[in-house]
DNA sequence: TTGACCTGGGAACGATCGTTCGATAGTTTG
DNA sequence: CAAACTATCGAACGATCGTTCCCAGGTCAA
């Protein structure tokens, strides 16, 4: 009996080291299986199951599941996947943060004027740029020739930037507000 | 005059689309080398460069600068590279948080236990599994067969779980300490 | 102008690749 | 129990790979 997960959490650790595939006698010293045809085979299914493809060169690259992650819920206390194939949900945090990659910048934050928003200096915001701004959403503004990271809200008709810290104050644009983008996600690296 | 900076975006834009380079003569129609050995020249330089690297396999693979991207930076008004769109779509955040995807679960919190530490209800932790845990780490542990994140600390050199939010009370388990993961990242998705 | 130097093209070569074809062992089906 | 199927192995094969060497054309300094 075949154990594709486990060649395929092999494959997918050894492109996550190295952003390559191994040649076909790696992968089988990769996964322990010691005959090329073997490796093979293996490889067709992992492309049927959509794990997989090939470019223009016939070449091995990753398929559109190759990334996906399986989101545990946190109050079950069964363990991960054993064999619950049913309901699984997988997703990719390019394809769940991402809609509109042309239009999304990263940038990374400075200072704590977020901090009771759950947004830490050292994060990375992820903005979508050219997107309708409403009350209630965090934005990128640009303010004395600066990005500024803030929550859009409205006064008395008026759209003003509101810090989520107590120690910054609001700020009430005089002329026009400019928008660089809107915060569409967010993401922290640890340690 | 060779125009490395061009054959390397242009390698760039490749590997964007496949994740995974091409061979030589596919490299030569990609950036406009008639030669096989102009090729390898040209592969040469950007190695020396550090834009590329070798497999254990002696197979290309991307360098640590391959993936340099400007984040844009919150201080400056420029707006973030506005000619060179070619370079900017390289980094994936999978990339950037799951370091050892077969081991890597993503989680989804809830309650507002850690609030004060940026993680709020509906957000998503990123946890390797079987990774030593420090004081300091954000861990999901299991307790009353529950998934459940807290802080890992130390006191009188035992391990103790605390919430980052005054409202809840410190853990202190009574018998091991039971790991599910460490927190390595963690993201958030507005709207 | 000459000659050293650099860059790209072309051809040849051995190494390595991925495919293919049986054979074998273990399991499932009838 | 026999037959069919599956997953693997091992060997052989042509295709393709990346390297290497040499040459053509251009540039720059003497």
């Amino acid at each position: 009996m075949p154990d594709d997960p486990a060649y395929l959490a092999q494959l997918q650790d050894y492109y996550a080291r190295h952003r390559v595939f191994p040649p076909y006698s790696g992968i089988g010293r990769l996964v322990g299986l010691k005959s090329k045809s073997s490796v093979s085979a293996m490889l067709a299914r992992l492309r049927l199951a959509g794990f997989l493809e090939a470019t223009p060169d016939r070449r091995l690259k990753p398929g559109p599941r190759f990334f996906e992650r399986v989101v545990a819920d946190s109050v079950r206390a069964g363990f991960p996947q054993p064999a619950d194939d049913s309901a699984k949900e997988t997703l990719t945090l390019d394809e769940y943060l991402i809609e509109n990659p042309s239009r999304t910048v990263l940038v990374r934050v400075k200072g704590d004027s977020m901090i009771d928003a759950g947004i830490q200096p050292g994060d990375i915001a992820v903005v979508q740029r050219s997107f309708e701004a409403h009350a209630g959403d965090v934005v990128v503004a640009i303010v004395d020739d600066e990005f500024t990271l803030k929550l859009l809200d409205k006064e008395d008709g008026q759209y003003v930037l509101k810090p989520a810290n107590p120690a910054y104050p609001v700020i009430r644009p005089k002329g026009k507000l400019e928008l660089f983008g809107v915060v569409v996600g967010m993401v922290r690296k640890y340690r």
